[in-house]
DNA sequence: CGCGGAATTGAAAATACTCAAAATTAGTGG
DNA sequence: CCACTAATTTTGAGTATTTTCAATTCCGCG
């Protein structure tokens, strides 16, 4: 097929309206009037496209730009100094990504998209310049920075002291309730996210989550195609997940 | 001994001075002007004393103060619904707790003082107010607060990847760096919190904390009286901590 | 001096890991 | 579209690390 240049191979080059964006309830701009939205939008830099796997940023690198996120998924990632990573959490659209660069100016950890996807650039200087003239949205950016905080607490927690059975069932019900938040399906999503991703996120090793999944399937608490996952009883899932319930590894 | 009033029984109601604290280079009025630090002071509330174990917040509490902490040792947790708790942080003079309560209105979290301490108290409404006016001090509060998700990403690293010996090197070495920053030894100090309480932080029991210092301990890596610690070998512990260095079980 | 909480130590048990092999899935090129 | 290869996932068996349970010991405090 001969090479065609279509509109849509312009997208990269357009800059971003919030008003026009379907995300702009969960994200930057959420409770801000119209015209404080326009402003917005005159901060807002270029929307930049990702093929899956490609690195949005590198830790190390300077910061520049937060991102938020269009559609599509992304992990982010710490690695120590033995090179050993650590994922640190999976980001989903109306999130925004790169908050822990702001102290130190570079940032902290690898961001990476799970597949293709599309995020906007938000040239930090012309937000805190912003920032100044539009106190509402001052006061949602720190909401979201303070709601960072507190998942990550979550995820201590889940680290800390949790069996392996209640950190995947945590995890599931996790991305449930995002799924939800957006408009989905809360029964039924696809993982986008490797086995071994997960294993990662959760302090597990990849055999661990494969034996998981098969033993929830076997107890009927859900059902696996590949990456597609049905909550059967999610009920059940949410109270192990609360540490409520336990569940017997054999029946 | 009877009751007596004495003039530090007062220094509950002084309102705080940034400018005459010797936290102020490390904590949130840190490089402000003189004119900016007056503003900030007028926005700062009373001092409020704490007991050893005495609770400065508690999960669900309506938010309306940070605390900047001018002495002693604080301890943060989350408790989940089965009640069971997970440390997420040990903090010290200069530090800025409640970050996590902006969002949401109420805290996430119960923060308890690990001795007797004092602490500033911030109202954030004010807080951000003074925002507007005093670009530097937003500047800076977003670098504590990005500095606290990096924080936490490093325990997730921690608890999602390491074994309990690597654990336990960078829990020390952490300490040490921080004592460091303050101007004390970075070789000897006291931990101010219980076997327990570092267990419970490193996702580890109280027994194996124990252990773990007997066998440093037998290894010459450090000594320990109580709770007072010397790294004899703060370079192998830093090694250890890197995960560059291994230490065999026994010797 | 004796009580009680905290810390240490030992032995047994459990959870999750490692290693290995097989099965399934995805990607690539003919 | 199919076949082949590479990558991912599943499953099994044995092992290791850490936990649990139990018994002491240590230390501060009345």
């Amino acid at each position: 097929m001969p090479y065609v240049a279509t509109p849509q191979l312009n997208v990269n080059a357009l800059k971003a309206s919030c008003a026009g964006c379907s995300m702009h309830q969960l994200c930057l701009p959420m409770g801000l009037d119209d015209a404080d939205i326009v402003r917005l939008d005159e901060v807002i830099g270029r929307r930049r496209r990702l093929l899956r796997d490609e690195r949005l940023y590198q830790m190390g690198e300077p910061f520049r730009n937060l991102y938020a996120i269009r559609f599509g998924h992304f992990k982010t990632y710490q690695v120590n100094a033995a090179g050993e990573q650590q994922i640190t959490g999976f980001q989903m659209a109306g999130e925004l990504l790169g908050m822990d660069a702001i102290s130190g100016d570079r940032h902290h950890c690898d961001a990476v998209a799970l597949e293709d996807g599309e995020v906007c650039e938000i040239p930090f200087s012309g937000l805190e310049e912003l920032f100044g003239h539009v106190p509402a949205l001052l006061r949602h950016f720190h909401r979201i920075m303070s709601q960072e905080i507190t998942r990550e607490q979550n995820v201590m927690l889940l680290l800390g002291n949790m069996r392996a059975e209640q950190r995947f069932a945590v995890f599931l019900i996790n991305l449930s309730s995002r799924y939800a938040a957006r408009g989905y399906s809360s029964t039924s999503f696809q993982l986008r996210m490797s086995r071994e991703d997960i294993g990662n996120y959760l302090g597990l090793t990849i055999e661990s989550i494969s034996r998981l999944l098969s033993r929830f399937k076997k107890q009927g608490l859900l059902t696996v195609d590949k990456r597609e996952v049905t909550l059967l009883q999610p009920v059940l899932l949410k109270a192990m997940a609360a540490g409520t319930e336990q569940c017997n590894p054999m029946t």
